[in-house]
DNA sequence: ATTTAAACGAGACGGTACGTCGCGTCTTTGT
DNA sequence: ACAAAGACGCGACGTACCGTCTCGTTTAAAT
């Protein structure tokens, strides 16, 4: 006999149109970039007063990263059977965040409104990267054990140097971010497909 | 008929007191990063008046680019004789331009202001930057052809490389950027000592 | 045939908690004034919920006039035999409640709070200054009845001199407002001893 | 002969349109009133943006004080021969400036919006009061060597009493002011007029 | 004992205005 | 030609509090 389920009260805590804000904020990213993007422009096209926004969090920083964290793919931990093909599975995810979407330019100015409210930076990093990198983690680890990379491997470096690359190469040096750059730099990298 | 040649160079373009801007420039970016520095600050700091500014530097973001391009080391093209040494002494070079001066965390609130303005970034990369990477990429053609590096090594790709890898270390993923990140990035990208 | 009589009074009509309220108002507006006292607070402090308070009270103004209304002091009709005795003793109830509640500060704002609404301001007059004025009348009657005041007083002219001076003295001009100053302003009116 | 003076230079401190603005704001005063009063209205108004008010006024009530300051009447000091007659006059112009100006309906929210900011209230009195009841002050004092007024007349309660009836009656009590008021309250302060 | 309705708790939201900040422009005046 | 001085336009930002609304939940009187 089906005992009842005393309804656990899932509250209806937090704001009501958190997704259609988070949307919307994604949206205008897209349009007019982190820098010319306004709160009160995210609020009309959510359809929701600014005051709504600034009750749930702290600034347009919080704003635009929590969207940007919700939206940005952290993907599933690729298994491809190889080494190299699975770190080039996930290095291309990252190369489409930073290209498919608005965050690959709105990220310095992000990073620099982030870095100004203490913790900040920090709440981005675990709301978002942090799971990102875990996954790669994984890989990397996998690929130790497999003896597909060294067993000294420094793996916060590799992982460093994977995402550094794309970052740079979009935001400071300009260089064009190809379709092969996930290859190219895993084989900079020293992975070989063997 | 032997014209007076009318001494065509001693210019008394720009700025009388364009030395103490740029510094005055430097030390309120120390002070209070990008973000906070204003441009009336820099002008008081320069005991000069903030039109003056704006009749050299067309804007915030553009004084501070002159100001750190006229400020970073570009620094010598090392010779030490091993490519891993020459590559290692540059790095450094970098890591102390990001490190031991404002520029590393003043570079994203900059890099996105830069962008707003057409030309912006790409007047900072001719500016500087260009001059940093052609000095590396003498190193790297002398290390293909001593045979140290492939011979189709993506000179570009291992630039970006190493600067990206400090550059998102400090930014983005947080790592510690320690005193002997210059041979680990190296050694990562395969560069050995021999 | 004894009809049970339906005791039609004893209504639970009204807030449970009107007492609290009316208390924690006079204790809010002592502690902030009437700008910075919020209906949260008050809330809060009377351990009841917001919207309690704006199911019976139309607005803020309404709420803190209830509240002083039930406050101050109407006081006795004072009879001591003297006229001039009668009205200073009545003036200095009209000091003690400028002076020794929050009233008189937080009078100019709940006066121009009130008249926003209409019908706020007469309400107020309606739920205290009507009974206190009506009690002064009583004196000033009886001093002309008396012959210690002039047959022919405008009773609510000398009640607005009476208590407008002390008003103008404590919240326009400044002036002390001191121990004696009921005795000073009767005698003013050229109410005499004998 | 007359040396040149050196031209003082009266420098152009201080905002350029204040006359503008200062009309803009009494005249928005007296379509909305005090509390409905927007300092963006009044910018709209004078044709001239918000942050130049915050420029040169620290906040509403500082500039709407300075507006009446400079647009009520501080008056001549009437000598009409008659101390009664002088009163009258002088207090009629108080009436006046109560009731045929924005004055007397503002003044509540005005005062209080001043005495949130320290200093608010006395550079009001400074700016205004203070010149009006000096005016009132010499008549009085001419009364008392005239023999119109007891020797021992207390001059700051006498304009206490004056402007308070006034105040009161408008902001308080609600009684009418009417034509007569200024010599009914005269005549109760006892100033006949022989 | 049960029903019913007044009163309350909780929490999100719309809305108005405030006051702030700093950029970049412009005009006037001097040197 | 350059620089000092200083007012201004302008566009956001983030804040504060008001008053409203929708649901559930308690409480207690009425049958």
């Amino acid at each position: 006999m089906t005992a009842t389920i005393p309804t656990p009260l899932a509250k209806t805590r937090g704001p009501r149109s958190r997704p259609t804000i988070l949307h919307a904020t994604i949206e205008q990213l897209s349009i007019h970039g982190y820098q010319r993007l306004t709160v009160e422009g995210v609020a009309a096209a959510a359809q929701v007063h600014k005051s709504t926004l600034y009750r749930w969090w702290p600034d347009k920083s919080a704003l635009v990263a929590d969207a940007l964290a919700a939206h940005l793919a952290t993907g599933p931990v690729p298994d491809t059977g190889s080494t190299r093909d699975d770190l080039i599975t996930w290095l291309r995810v990252t190369i489409a965040n930073y290209t498919a979407t608005p965050a690959g330019v709105a990220m310095p100015a992000l990073i620099s409104d982030l870095s100004a409210r203490p913790g900040g930076l920090a709440a981005f990093r675990g709301s978002f990267l942090d799971k990102r990198r875990a996954g790669c983690a994984v890989l990397i680890q996998r690929g130790i054990r497999r003896g597909d990379l060294p067993a000294d491997t420094d793996i916060e470096l590799v992982m460093d140097a994977l995402a550094g690359t794309v970052f740079y190469r979009q935001l400071v040096s300009g260089q064009p971010v190809t379709e092969d750059l996930a290859e190219r730099i895993v084989t900079l990298l020293g992975v070989q497909s063997a």
